[in-house]
Parts: structure tokens; C-alpha cells; sequence
DNA sequence: TTGAAAGCGATACCAA
DNA sequence: TTGGTATCGCTTTCAA
């Protein structure tokens, strides 16, 4: 706790009695410096427990190391993996990923862009393509890389990779509706926009086959978790109790509403089937186990980590496709297997 | 995506037609200027859409405004209130958090630590009181407060604010004992410090009952998560079907566990009572709810945050109280509510 | 109320 | 292989 200053590039470089620019090469090219001398700074720089100044050193280079993430929450698994893959990516490569969570508000997602372009990062890979006008702004006049991952637009800032999230809704209602369903209902929570899209194809689905939806939708604004599954679905009931099946924004409010029939004793997928979104680890672990749609986070997360590298990297030259849209699956697991049904099977589209 | 150089301070002073100081000013002490320079560089930092550049000016200022969070895990819920809380109380001081999610790993944690220090925070925040030698020199020398969380220590680095693990686990198995429970198992995962020392709370408390624990522990070198539950809970049954309660390290192996109950039609609590560890949001969710010992993850990343910001914006001075024991409960649910026994209650410890 | 000059701690470029 | 010098973009005295 001594706050005695903290020993800089200088302090090394007298203490060694060599130039401060000799220790600098000590750190950054190592393969200049004599042997004799790189040992002698090496065994100095330890002795002071000196530790480079990041600031100043990404100052004097104009190479920060840095590349912001914008994620919109934690509190799910759902960025869990998508942020592991990018750090994968990037740390090997010496790069700082510095992350900031806005939980689900562009407000704070508008703030998140400007304190971290602040930071000078190399390059942003933001979640979502709902940026306010102001970001996109920001964002564009950076002059940086700029990755919108999760969703897809026809009007990316820069790069994109994402899913369609309507279609995801539409074929999950299209699934459903081969099985037999025809009272499908849908639980969502307001605030997250790719969860709208997933209710528009919803609706779109329905509209499409002719089902009538008055009754069937529960809607939160509050942000979702397990309990709510389970309030969402009651509400559900309690306007039509002859519901067979349910499509919910995420997994939590699968699985809310899977303990919710186990405390009304109805059988899943008997008397409802379900059907999640993100298809999380849990879906696999619970009884029945739940179908889900999967997406492909990781792969979210990769592409948009290693397009980066290669354009600070390289040449500077961005990737031959800029917009990838890499699907989802539905994974058929027990909450939706008919009584004729197979093991496991997952439908791919796009 | 112009790469033409982004709009620096002296770019906004020239444009204006004042002194670089001057659009210094009109960023940090507005008040300082007379009101139509102030409108007339607020102006022209809007016409260049100019962000400060944060590590120039950390640099100069030699106020980085910056605080560094390590975290093991990001994947359970755990660590999500925790550093919902700290950001809380920390952005609006306009202060940024740095957090680097070291995934369990020492080594790890030592790079992060190293990394994080380069940034020159004005403190940093630890995850637990199980750093290296290595990390708490590096942490030491840099001469900024440091807090350890979440777990409690005789020998702090500076600032030190959590739970006894040890005792924690111990009271579980006391609780159990008392509703009657013998064969009480553990379910664990390596890898996490504070597991290990629920896991020692555990087996001090088997022994001091004069219980033996042969085949009622079963752990795992990998990640837990819901499934791994299942797994664990079967391997005790595998070498002990008599099993008549479980103890878990945290609440994904009390959730796979309830659901491998479920599996096996044994009913919970009647056969076999559960308690987790942690209490997430989804214990209060299942059939039947999950009983868990309840941490105060906020109450620490508050207490952490709040110090340090005294610390470093009041007089310097530490808190009268350096090291703070917030104890834990056990929130009594289904999973272990005996026949006789009440709707909800907590037991509070320490 | 405004501005000029001197650094913050490192790196890049050019010499030696 | 080693070192001097200017500079990165901003803030902090100190003066006007």
C-alpha cells in the first residue's frame, strides 16, 4: 500500500544505466538488444516490479490494443460463450477486449459507444444491428472496424453476422404447427428488439396458417427470468386454457413454464409441448428435456474476432463477404417429441 | 469507415478559434468559461464529432478513471449481480470498470492482473483471497487499493469484504443433520477455491457428527453446469442407493440433481432433500423450489465499490473497518421442507 | 475568463 | 546494437 509513484520506463532505464529507449526494446523486440544487455534490463525491470504504462505506450504508437464489445446483458448464458470466443480469438493475439454491458438500453448503449471509442479501440463488435442514429454516427465516424453481430440488416455500419430472428419466430410456429399444434402461444419480454423480430415472425406465422392469436401472447416489460416463464404462461392460461403448445423468447421462460405445468400437473409435451429460444445447457438437462432453437454464438463470436484481426492485422482489407447470416436450428428434444418421434434431431435452416 | 484521422482537442481549437485549454476547459470545467465560448465550442465539438481521447488524457491527468475487476466465471449467474453492483455505484462517479474474466485460473488471473495494472487503475477489485504470490506483489506494489471479495482472509491484501465458505458448508450439513438427514453427499466441482473450502466445511461437519462420507462425495475436474448434476448425483447413488440428502457446491448441480430426481421418479424432499448454493433466481422457480445458502453478492460489490470510491475521491483514508464478514443464510424451500414444517424461512449466520 | 508552456510515459525515426 | 529527439493528445500550473 506504499504509494510511493510506480516505477516507469525511465526509472529502469537509469537504474539499469542504459536509455530508456534500449529498456523499451527490451519489452517490445527483445531479439535487438545484445544478450548481455537484454539480461541486464530484464533482471531491472523485475527488481523495480515495473509494469509498462498501457496509456502511454498505445499514446506514443497510435496502437491501442483494444477492441470494444458491446453486450446487451450477462445475466443470461446467452453472451456467456459469444464473449469467450471473441476473447479466444483476440487475446493470443495481444489484444484487450474490453467489454461493457447496457443491459438491454440504447440509452446506455449509446453512452457504452462513446466511452469506449474514447479508448481509441482498434476496432467494436456490437450486438444487434438497433444502434441509435447517434451511435451509428459515432461508430462510422471512428474509421474503425465496426462488426453487428446476432441479427441481421441490409444496412450494416460495416461488417455483420447474424440470424434472422423473424424467420427463427416463423419457423418455430411452422414447427409446431406440423406436430398438430394449432393454439400456439408465445411468451416474450419487451425491451430486447431481437425478441421482437421472434414475435413479428411469430405473428407472421400465425397470420400466414389462418390461427387466430388473441389470448395467446404474454408480453413482459420487465427483463425475463425462470419465475416469469411461469407467471407469463399462467396468464396465458387464464385467458385460454386449451393452449397446446408454446413458444417462448428465450430458454428461461421455457423453463418457467415447463415447472409451471409440473406444479399444474400437465404433461409436457402430452398436454403442452414447448419450445425455447438459444437453446442453452440446461435444455439438455431438464425433464423433459427442452427443445430449443439454437443459434450459433460461438461462431457469432469467432467470425467477428478474427474479421478484425485480419483487417488490423493484414492488409487492412475486409473480409470478401461482409454479411453472413449463419441460420439456427431447431432442436427437437423431449418437450415437443411426438409419442411416434425419434431421439434427437435438429432441423437447419438457412 | 473514412480512415481520415479522427478529430483531436487542437482540431476542435483551431475550428472554434480559441486555445486548445480552452476546449479542455469546456469539457472537464464548463463552469470556468464565459457562456458563449462555452456555446461556441460545444458547437464545433459536435460539428467534428469529437470524443476526448481518454488515454491521453488519463495520461496527463495521471487520473485514469479507471477500475479493474477480475472475475472467475462469467457463465453461472453468480458473478452477474455482483458486478451489476459495482458498476452501479462506479460509472455514475464516472469511473470505468475493466473486467477480465480469468475462468478459474490462476495463471490466468496473474496475466489479468499484470494486463489490468498496465492500464494504470486507480484500484482494483479481486474475486476471492486465493491469488498467487506473484499476482499479490504486482497488486501490492502498485500501491492503489485493493479489495478482495467474496471470500474472507487473516491476512488481506488491503481491503477485504466476504463469506466463510468453510462455514458455510458446515452449516449445511448441520441444517440437514438437524431435519434429520444421515447420508448426506456432496456434490462438487474442482477448480473453484471457495467449493474446496465448502467442501472442507462439509466434511469437518460429517466428521464432528461422527458421520462417515465414503462413496457420498462425488467431483468433478470440469466446469459444473445443470447436466453435470445429474451425473454427480448418479455416481453417488451408484455407490450409496441410500442416500437421503445432497449438498451441492452451488445451484446448477442442485437443479441437475432435482431434475435426476425427477429421471428416477424419487421424490424431493421425501426421498431425497436437496440444498444448492447460491441462491439464483431459478431456486425459487422449480418443482419444488430449491432450498440454497444465499450469498450477498451485491451487498459485496457495493461495499467495494463504495470504498474505493471513498478511498480515492475523499481524503485517501482506508474504512475504519478493512475486512467485513457479511455471513449467509439458508433459505429454507421445498426441496428440503420437512412435513411438518413452515412456508419460507431464512437462517442467518455470522 | 483566457492562453502559453511544460510535462504525463512511452515509441518512432533517424543517427551514431 | 545503442541512443537522441520529437511527438502522441491532453491537462496542469502559472501568467496575462
Amino acid at each position: 500500500m506504499n504509494s510511493k509513484r510506480r516505477a516507469t520506463l525511465s526509472d529502469v532505464a537509469r537504474e539499469a544505466g542504459v536509455s530508456p529507449v534500449t529498456v523499451s526494446r527490451a519489452i517490445r523486440h527483445p531479439e535487438m538488444l545484445s544478450a548481455q544487455l537484454r539480461e541486464r534490463v530484464e533482471t531491472t525491470i523485475r527488481a523495480l516490479n515495473y509494469i509498462p504504462n498501457h496509456l502511454a505506450s498505445a499514446l506514443a504508437s497510435t496502437r491501442t490494443q483494444i477492441v470494444g464489445v458491446i453486450v446487451p446483458s450477462l445475466t443470461n448464458g446467452v453472451f456467456d460463450d459469444y464473449l469467450g470466443a471473441i476473447q479466444d480469438v483476440l487475446n493470443p493475439a495481444g489484444i484487450q477486449v474490453l467489454v461493457s454491458n447496457v443491459r438491454y438500453s440504447v440509452e446506455q448503449e449509446e453512452r457504452a459507444v462513446e466511452t469506449l471509442l474514447g479508448y481509441h479501440p482498434e476496432a467494436m463488435i456490437m450486438a444487434g444491428v438497433d444502434q441509435t442514429e447517434r451511435s451509428q454516427q459515432m461508430l462510422r465516424g471512428s474509421g474503425i472496424p465496426v462488426v453487428q453481430t446476432m441479427d441481421v440488416t441490409d444496412r450494416p455500419i460495416d461488417l455483420n453476422i447474424g440470424l434472422d430472428h423473424s424467420a427463427a419466430g416463423y419457423a418455430a410456429v411452422h414447427y409446431l404447427h406440423a406436430q398438430g399444434h394449432r393454439k400456439i402461444a408465445h411468451l416474450t419480454a419487451r425491451g430486447d428488439p431481437r425478441a421482437r423480430r421472434r414475435h413479428a415472425g411469430y405473428q407472421k406465422a400465425m397470420d400466414d396458417l389462418g390461427l387466430p392469436t388473441a389470448g395467446l401472447v404474454a408480453l413482459s416489460p420487465r427483463t425475463s427470468d425462470v419465475a416469469m416463464g411461469g407467471t407469463l404462461f399462467s396468464d396465458v392460461l387464464a385467458e385460454d386454457p386449451n393452449v397446446s403448445a408454446v413458444f417462448t423468447c428465450n430458454d428461461d421462460l421455457a423453463l418457467g413454464t415447463l415447472f409451471e405445468c409440473q406444479r399444474r400437473g400437465m404433461r409436457v409435451p402430452d398436454d403442452v409441448a414447448i419450445v425455447g429460444f438459444n437453446d442453452l445447457e440446461f435444455c439438455g438437462a431438464s425433464v423433459p428435456t427442452l427443445s430449443s432453437v439454437s443459434t450459433e454464438r460461438q461462431k457469432m463470436g469467432t467470425w467477428a474476432a478474427q474479421s478484425i484481426l485480419e483487417i488490423i492485422r493484414g492488409s487492412g482489407k475486409r473480409p470478401a463477404q461482409r454479411s453472413v447470416d449463419v441460420g439456427f436450428s431447431i432442436i427437437t428434444r423431449g418437450s415437443t417429441r411426438l409419442p411416434a418421434a425419434t431421439t434427437r434431431d435438429a432441423k437447419k435452416f438457412s
